[in-house]
RNA sequence: GGAGAGUUGGCCGAGUAGGUUGAAGGCGCUCGCCUGCUAAGCGAGUAUACGGGCAUAACCUGUAUCGAGGGUUCGAAUCCCUCACUCUCCGCCA
């Protein structure tokens, strides 16, 4: 969410934003209701100062022994208007908080304009995608001949997109977790969360999944619960309406969660295998810190996420989305894309982004600079990595030309010592 | 799920027969004084949001906020209702 104040003062820093993003939404309403509403609140605030004084008054009387019918008469005819005033501010500042919710983040200056992922330019390649001496075949077909992903029973027990891993794929997807934990938390010292896989609707608010994109959620029946699509949502807002010490940022989290998503407009795409599926496993990295580190945080954190796949020996590259093709509340996002035989392209493994204070303000996460005073946090967050794109990105890139499959060496003290599937 | 007790500022903790209480007191923190060092002591300051003045600064000023939302009242931290959360006991369960 962007500032009242700021798109008040600045509509065409806004709407030169919103254009480049590809959006069509004009602020005329919002700016003529940003205006009643500061002129009905001024007259409502010096309805409010006046029957402060007079009940002050009227206290001071009763205290004195003498009554003050008329004055008490008058304040309730005030009351009652005040009354009516505060509802008529509360509806218009209701209604701004939608629009407002509406905007999207305002692109950094670095991000490239553009329309749509063909205008995202690469920044770094790294590794080789192997030549295969055979036919190599797709994660789904060496997962069901190694018996090791079951994704019919998933269809049976649960629905479409839904997979069960079993022996070996079970262990494999643990050991990738495993070691990406380990990863951040020791060599890139983050802190662990586990958090909840269910949060409250401000949660989903505060992070800015609601209320835009609530077709995107599994919400609990009955409830003001969601499944959370990401650790992004619990863990960004662990510190939701606190004011931080600054003294502790950058504060640095890494979390594991499953992620829960209706994918409701992707029919159609990634049918097969472990790409798309309404859950998955994943590492998340969550950072809280100053505005003018941010984006050395930024360029950190997806460094961080990309060691992963250095050492699992995955080719991969890192592409930096332009303006059209960014999310919602990021400013500024690299997203790292893994290779994959089977679809003879690089596939979006990580996506890492900068959401500057858009978040913060939203759920109001502060913190206390060297001078006293309060800031916002700049938030951002990254995949590190999606476990299961990993573990088709493993099972594709290490397979053997006789169906088996090696295990990358740094995994292998997280699988009994084993060296090879199959 | 049943019964009871709570929820006040960075923290602890007063305050409920409604009336200068944004909120005593203490701790912490900041600045100044004092002081061989440390400790102690003295003085001052120390919430946030949104308006108005104003340069979107400093500062001044208004309004709101004592878990959240409603209600009663001229006036509510204090009374009433609903909800959330925490704690204790019982039940149930991993």
């Amino acid at each position: 969410m962007l500032e009242m104040k700021f798109v008040r003062n600045n509509p065409q820093v806004v709407q030169a934003a919103l254009a480049k993003r590809g959006s069509s939404v004009t602020l005329d309403e919002f700016l003529k209701l940003e205006e009643q509403r500061r002129e009905k609140l001024f007259m409502v605030e010096q309805m409010k100062n006046r029957r402060n004084t007079v009940s002050e008054e009227i206290g001071k009387l009763k205290k004195a022994g003498q009554k003050a019918p008329d004055m008490v008469l008058e304040m309730r005819e005030l009351s009652r208007e005040i009354k009516e005033k505060d509802e008529e501010v509360k509806a218009l500042e209701e209604r701004l908080q939608v629009i407002l919710l509406d905007i999207p983040n305002i692109p950094h200056e670095s991000v490239p304009i553009g329309t749509s992922e063909t205008d995202n330019p690469v920044m770094r390649i790294w590794g080789e995608p192997c030549g295969f001496g055979f036919q190599p075949k797709p994660h789904w077909d060496l997962g069901e001949a190694l018996d090791i992903i079951d994704f019919e029973r998933g269809g049976k027990v649960t629905g479409a997109r839904f997979v069960f891993y079993k022996g070996l794929g079970a262990r494999l997807e643990r050991a990738v977790f495993n070691f990406m934990l380990d990863l951040h938390t020791t060599e890139h010292h983050y802190e662990e969360i586990f958090p909840p896989f269910i949060v409250n609707r401000d949660s989903m608010v505060g992070t800015g999944q609601l209320p835009k994109f609530a077709e995107d959620m599994f919400k609990i029946e009955g409830s003001d619960y969601y499944l959370i699509p990401t650790a992004e949502v619990p863990v960004t807002n662990l510190y939701r309406n606190e004011i931080l010490d600054g003294e502790k940022l950058p504060i640095l989290h890494c979390a594991y969660s499953a992620c829960f998503r209706a994918e409701a407009g992707a029919a159609g795409r990634d049918t097969r295998g472990l790409i798309r599926l309404h859950q998955f496993n994943k590492v998340e990295l969550v950072k809280f810190c100053r505005p003018e580190e941010s984006y050395t945080e930024l360029e950190k954190l997806t460094q961080n996420a990309e060691r992963v796949l250095q050492l699992l020996g995955l080719p991969y590259r890192v592409i930096l989305l332009c303006t059209g093709d960014m999310g919602f509340s990021s400013a500024k996002t690299y997203d790292i894309e893994v290779w994959l035989p089977s679809y003879q392209a690089y596939k979006e493994i990580s996506s890492c982004s900068n959401f500057e204070d858009f978040q913060a303000r939203r759920a109001s996460i502060r913190f206390r600079n060297a001078k006293g005073k309060v800031e916002l946090a700049h938030t951002l967050n990254g995949s590190g990595l999606a476990v299961g794109r990993t573990v088709a990105a493993i099972l594709e890139n290490y397979q053997e030309a006789d169906g088996t499959v090696t295990i990358p060496e740094v995994l292998r003290p997280y699988m009994g010592g084993l060296d090879r599937i199959g």
